[in-house]
DNA sequence: AATGAATGAGTGTTCATTCAT
DNA sequence: CATGAATGAACACTCATTCAT
């Protein structure tokens, strides 16, 4: 309405990212809750007092949103993760900052997950999401790297890293059903499980 | 009509049995590929060229295939690892005998679960279904068993079998992705790794 | 198969008669019970002990099976009714027969027709249905005639035997909702309540 | 918009009141041609022009339609019969003034009740639904009013009320049937029928 | 005839999405 | 931009009826 409007932040800028924030919160933790397809788009607008039709103001469907959701997720964790990978030194305190990081990322989202979900659904945390899939390649590159460099004994790159991804995301879970969340003591086991075991898993080519 | 009639099954009683199993290999492959869901009783029944009246006269709703699914999975499992637990003499035979039954289990059904399935639906395999409930169940008190008989060390008992199932549901999975599939290779790298890791972990209580 | 199954009656015939009459009693409780529409074939099935097939040996339909149970009640009823005409002397032993006629009738029919039903569907009794139709046409012809003999005022017929049925079926109900069930005081409630408002209604023409 | 706005309805409202309205009685013409259990929602909303979203936007499901209605039916009767009990002064003013504004009450809604009906669907009326059971009610607390007050003979209440009942619905529906509708002659055949049997019947207790 | 599995149109209801206001 | 009523395709499930045995 006013020149001024594009001059400035302005109270509508900062609106429309506030409602486009809410709605991706109210869908993080409807989608933990309910799972994909349980979830509806009511059920997400409820919790922000918008409107149905502002939804789509925002997100072009609901499945956007579940994208947006996943890219949200692993952009904030994956400079945690490319920082961690930059300085570096050993593969022990690498793998240790990692999980620390990734468990301390996870109970801090902890209550948008946490509800009872339908037997059949399984938690979606970020699994196959295109953002996971980011993180998965950045982990699986960082564990390359660190071979490369010799900190660990060359062993099946994809499995390791899906095993290692798995211990987390799965011990990540049982912890945070543990009162109260003990980040520390999971991050310990993780860390111990998985550097002995690297040790003990076959090397491979030269 | 015949006078073996009486002596084999009855053609009816076959077509039963064979329309019973259809429903249940149909239903595998589209909650393997859709999830519990997005699976529609038509998605199922189209590939038996039944009809949807047909599909209820076997199961009386969606969720009862899902769970006769689940069951059937677990059904064919726990009886391995149960033969394989009460004959264990050793924590490191016991395990690698048990991944191997799980790794080529999953092998064998590997064509019904492969196919692409939506970004956001992850694979159902029998995660959280009531069966795969009974097998984590029995995977854990084979560990306890395990360590009360002191062949293995005493380490966090839930952390270890939810890592342990973790590691080969998803080197499982990805086993099953790579071509030739390498059941001993894979078995290979999740019993050294777990057996290296144990070792590793910290023991707890006395 | 035998010749002789054509010249006597044969038990095939009597099993033929039985089943006809078996579903024909099944039936009428059933739609009874839950109303026409949320009776199922089934569900009269099911208490012959009978298949579904069967039942469409016996009758083309689930709605014939009704309106030959409507004739049913008809053609049981309409002899007495026809009998108490024709030797009918003055209305009020005319009326009273009838009245007393019908009540043992439905009386002795009320264990099938007792149980709950759902709020919105109406006792189906006969009412409406062909069968019941002739009842109507039968008593709206005997009221004709006793008013012709100059037994009773001339009133308008139609209104009068359908003001007679209506309150012959609805305190019929009622009566049938007590304990015990008295035929008599409600043959003399019905009887006294017609005799006195047919005398004080207005008489039409000449 | 225009400064009237604030001072009129405003037109969604209208609209929405509108098609509230539309649907209901769609729902009336529909549920009285084919009965509650054979109508479908379908049924009802192709008469409205709407869609069968919009229907479930108006009523959570077939069911509360259905009682809508009842009430719909009952809310609008009460009141008159009420109003006519409070002013009574003797049995015959009340009985006379009672059946001549039910008369009126389904004549002024015969269009939407007059459609033919499958053989074994009764006309559903308001019969049996909670609103109609209300309007029994008030008639029973009426007529036992008028007998404690002595202007009428101490009767069977319960089968005298259900007879009244029962033959001012059906020859109401006689009367609907004749052209041209002649409430005067209809209200005039009740009345005296009921008040000449209430003289009749036989008394109860002292 | 008798059986009961097979059929598929039809039911009530939900929900992502659109669009007039 | 916000709103929320309107839309209609889609779903799980039922049931009268058919038909191979």
């Amino acid at each position: 309405m006013s020149e001024l409007a594009v001059l400035q932040p302005g109270k509508r800028e900062q609106t429309k990212l506030a409602n486009r924030q809410a709605i991706l919160d109210a869908a993080r933790a409807v989608f933990g809750e309910l799972g994909y397809e349980a979830a509806t788009v009511r059920d997400i607008i409820r919790r922000t007092g918008l409107s149905v039709g502002a939804f789509y103001n925002y997100y072009r469907s609901k499945e956007e949103v579940f994208e947006a959701l996943a890219d949200d997720g692993a952009r904030r964790f994956r400079p945690i993760l490319q920082a961690l990978h930059d300085k570096a030194t050993d593969f022990e305190s690498y793998l240790s900052a990692g999980v620390r990081a990734y468990f301390e990322f996870i109970a801090s989202e902890h209550e948008t997950f946490s509800r009872r979900r339908p037997a059949h659904e399984v938690a979606p945390h970020f699994r196959n999401t295109p953002g996971m899939q980011a993180v998965f390649e950045e982990v699986r590159r960082a564990f390359a790297d660190v071979m490369e460099r010799g900190l660990a004994p060359k062993v099946d790159l994809d499995y390791l890293a899906t095993a290692c991804i798995a211990i987390a995301r799965e011990v990540g879970e049982a912890m945070l059903e543990r009162k109260p969340t003990d980040v520390e003591a999971a991050t310990e086991f993780c860390v111990r499980l998985i550097l002995g075991g690297v040790s003990a898993v076959p090397t491979v080519d030269g």
